[in-house]
RNA sequence: GCGGAUGUGGUGAAAUUGGUAUACACGCCAGACUUAGGAUCUGGUGCUUUACGGCGUGGAGGUUCGAGUCCUCUCAUCCGCACCA
């Protein structure tokens, strides 16, 4: 019988399911592994990097399930999102049923890779079920003061009409649909992340090692801390006439506050108090009124590509220390979402100061000794610095904070470039945010009982303004405080929410998902996910997000849990031609096809094959039909196994292509739990297991093929289940499947021993030695062997590796 | 500019962590079987040289009996952040 994997692959697949074969044991008493590839987003079709993404995965599931630990492998789905309604508005079909219709095709699709999921823990995020216990978090953390509603200026994408945070802004362009952002002024629900920025970036020393290095940076980095100096700078009496007495004085911050004396001027952003007070009394030139709300106009890419620009305002502060006036200018490099908006301006040691004081001729003052050149920027000690002239400057940035300190000037403090987590979308397809606006009450949380807070079906999606908002009646409602009409907030909420706690909603078992969203004993079991897989774009955004979310769950009392994702596994993309596989280029391969023409574990063995996980898997289409061949070839050679059981061999009587058969068989043995555990490099334990069949092909002992085929049937049944567990059922009723297996040390002892001799550091010759001869022997033969390269020569040094080589350093005698 | 990675045959990639560089696979070449082969099987395949040999892991140095692996410098490519005071 030739290998049919359609018909094979359907046969288990259909069993598995029948057998639910692959859900967690529900009594929390064995060891765990939870095995968590991320979530799909329901798109309508699955590509080649979902099946990259679940093969690896599943071969970790498989892996563990079969060393006995107690495995959560769920899949969901991450339903809410744009591209349901721009579905809507282009096919006029309704975002919920597009969704659940892509859930139901995508489904089908996945059950053909054979993955061992669990399914009953299956639900999408759009569930209203999935609803109700986010709203409630959500409620909670508004009563924690972590959530919280204000008007600032956002991101704003005209194309998706919707705010995005800040982490979802790529290059001043909206990460999903690569518009401009625009900035807007617009009132929204943030969550207070930065309160936890410093266990956020402390907690990373826990993932190091366990997470790939650049996902930990590129964390380390967003969340930007910075410790300086803040202190506010006094007004000028007649500053503080012209600003009609509305302001005294303003705050800054700096890290180095040891050229606090070099100070020469002090600049706010457009956007600063003060800046906007002196536009709307019309206290400015009307030349550089206009110029001025051009800046504020501008993003602030735009304001980087245009240089330096800045306008006198008129104003002067004192210095808090020299107590000398000092100019107030207003420029465009100075983010108003930053350290207060304002800064003190140290020409001589600092770049952009100086480039901005030459160009607008403000004075140069230099405070640290070094080199010739202005700015310098580097250590030194100070000068014209008062009583701390003399002082090396990275020591007298903490004496002058203390300084500022005692004289109730300032403090030391923090700043972090991260910046709250702005989670309101104008948008119909998410989670309504469960509040309500009343005219007495002002903002009110929804009562908990009355979660979910469901969104409306009969909805009209135009693309035109937010469908909740337009809505006739969804957001009429009673005030759950003193009952009066009130409007309900049509702001839905961000989809990085619904993934920020998916992994603890797997954790509990579906039979308490009603009572509860986390069930705490269950989360403390299953959590962190001990494999976490997937792609390194959600490097910030989801992993940042989830790990906050899981801090501040915690925190609310629903688990112990510190950090949900222990090991992550960042997988590289799928390329056809060097360039990402998408429907617009044109280049991409439909795993369905690719499954109906050579099956599913051909199709997984490829994608574990052709590149470690964590690189880029370029596509090959002769490649894919080498790994099919291999899988051809191993199942045509069940007719060589003779036996059920794995038999006892008496090395000893086997001939040299068979004891050579048997060391591969064992060194494949041997990489599988370093590959699972340690590596990753499914290939190289593909290709272990390759090399172990082609040894076995060239030798003929019926036992060693039978051995060989039970240890490697085990190996690889985690990467290609279906024609594994075909075969194994019919040559061992299944029983190596579970089988451990030790590595047998005999299978490795040689009859003899090569040994290459190297002399002066050149390869020139080998012997062949018996395993037990004495370093003497070994070194003797070599010289025989090696006489012709010693003449004339002299041996300085002789050096034996044991089972390995000889080398003779040598020089002209 | 700052940070993180990566550079090995024609291609995807290995190398027990300092010990025979290129395993495994693709491709290519030759042969077998075939009406045919884009099927299957067998063998070959780093560069160079008639040969002995020489040279080869982006480049240049260094440490070592021995370096793809360690050190110094350098070049190239990719990714992330980017006026964060």
């Amino acid at each position: 019988m030739s290998y049919n994997p359609n018909e094979i692959e359907a046969k288990w697949q259909k069993k598995w399911d029948d057998e639910k074969a692959f859900e967690p044991d529900d009594a929390l008493t064995r060891e765990k592994k939870y095995i968590l590839s991320m979530f799909p987003f329901p798109s309508g079709r699955l590509h080649m990097g979902h099946v990259r993404n679940y093969a690896i995965g599943d071969a970790f599931a498989r892996y563990y399930r079969k060393q006995d630990f107690n495995v959560l492998h769920p899949i969901g789905w991450d339903a809410f999102g744009m591209p349901a309604e721009n579905a809507a508005i282009k096919h006029g079909r309704h975002p919920k049923d597009w969704t659940y219709s892509n859930i139901d095709y995508m489904k089908k699709e996945l059950n053909t890779l054979g993955l061992s999921f669990s399914k009953t823990r299956e639900f999408a995020t759009c569930d209203e079920l999935y609803t109700k216990w986010e709203q409630e978090f959500i409620i909670k953390m508004f009563e924690e003061k972590l959530l919280y509603r204000e008007s600032t200026t956002v991101n704003w994408c005209e194309d998706c009409h919707t705010v995005l945070a800040n982490e979802q802004v790529e290059e001043g362009c909206c990460w999903r649909c690569d518009n401009e952002v625009e900035l807007k002024e617009m009132p929204g629900y943030y969550l207070d992340i930065i309160k936890y920025a410093d266990e956020l970036l402390d907690d990373l020393k826990l993932l190091e090692g366990k997470w790939p290095n650049q996902v930990v940076t590129m964390q380390s980095n967003w969340i930007g801390k910075s410790q300086g100096l803040e202190f506010d700078f006094e007004l000028s009496e007649a500053s503080k006439a012209k600003l009609g007495g509305n302001f005294d004085r303003y705050t800054v911050f700096t890290t180095r506050p040891d050229t606090i004396y070099g100070v020469t001027y002090s600049a706010l952003a457009a956007e600063h108090p003060i800046t906007k007070y002196l536009l709307e009394n019309e206290l400015l030139d009307s030349d550089i009124a206009q110029k001025i709300v051009t800046i504020t106009n501008m993003t602030e890419i735009e304001r980087a590509k245009e240089g330096k620009e800045g306008y006198d305002l008129g104003l002067t502060v004192i210095h808090p220390l020299t107590k000398e006036e000092i100019p107030v200018w207003t420029a465009n490099f100075v983010l108003a979402s930053y350290g207060g908006g304002a800064v003190m301006a140290v020409p001589a040691h600092d770049e952009r100061d100086f480039e901005f004081a030459t160009k607008y001729s403000l004075p140069i003052k230099r405070v640290i000794l070094g080199g010739d050149e202005l700015p310098y920027t580097l250590e030194g000690n100070l000068e014209n610095s008062d009583t701390f002239t003399g002082t090396k400057n990275t020591k007298a940035k903490a004496e002058i904070i203390s300084y500022f300190e005692e004289h109730a000037l300032g403090k030391g403090t923090t700043n972090y470039k991260l910046r709250n987590w702005g989670i309101s979308r104008q948008r119909y397809w998410g989670a309504p945010i469960p509040f309500v606006h009343c005219d007495s009450c002002g903002l009110v949380a929804e009562k908990v009982e009355n979660l979910p807070i469901a969104l409306p079906e009969d909805v009209e999606i135009t693309g035109e303004g937010n469908p909740l908002e337009n809505h006739p009646t969804w957001k009429n409602c009673a005030c759950p405080k003193c009952g009066a009409d009130a409007i309900r907030e049509t702001d839905t909420l961000d989809t990085f929410v619904q993934s920020s706690w998916y992994q603890f909603r797997y954790a509990t078992n579906p039979n308490k998902w009603n009572e509860t969203g986390i069930d705490k004993e269950e989360a403390n079991y299953w959590l962190g996910v001990d494999q976490y897989i997937g792609g390194i774009e959600h490097a910030i955004l989801h992993l940042l997000y989830a790990r906050f979310f899981t801090k501040v769950l915690r925190d609310l009392g629903y688990h112990d849990i510190d950090e949900p994702f222990e090991n992550l596994l960042t997988q590289g993309m799928v390329l056809m031609d060097g360039a990402k596989m998408s429907k617009s280029k044109g280049n991409t391969v439909d795993p369905d096809a690719l499954i109906e023409k050579y099956g599913a574990d051909t199709a997984r063995l490829f994608t574990l094959f052709a590149a470690p996980p964590a690189k880029e898997l370029e596509w090959n289409d002769s490649a894919v039909e080498g790994a099919f061949r291999f899988i051809k070839k191993l199942y045509d050679r069940n007719s060589k196994v003779n036996a059920k059981t794995l038999p006892n061999i008496d090395q000893s009587t086997l001939s040299k292509e068979s004891k050579l058969a048997r060391v591969k068989v064992y060194e494949a043995l041997q990489k599988s739990s370093d590959v699972y555990e340690k590596t990753f490099a499914f290939n190289t334990l593909i290709a272990a297991c390759m090399e172990a069949l082609n040894a076995l092909d060239k030798q003929d002992n019926a036992e060693v093929w039978t051995e060989g085929m039970y240890i490697m049937l085990n190996l690889l049944e985690p990467i290609i289940p279906h024609v594994t567990t075909e075969l194994s059922e019919m040559l061992f009723s299944r029983e190596n499947l579970g089988a451990k297996f030790e590595v047998k040390e005999e299978v490795f002892v040689q009859d003899s021993i090569l040994y290459m001799v190297m002399i002066g550091g050149k390869k020139r010759t080998e012997i062949e030695m018996n395993p037990a001869a004495s370093k003497e022997e070994i070194l003797l033969s070599a010289k025989e062997a090696g006489a012709k390269w010693l003449e004339g020569m002299t041996i300085v040094k002789e050096i034996v590796v044991p089972n390995k080589l000889v080398n003779l350093a040598v020089k002209p005698a």
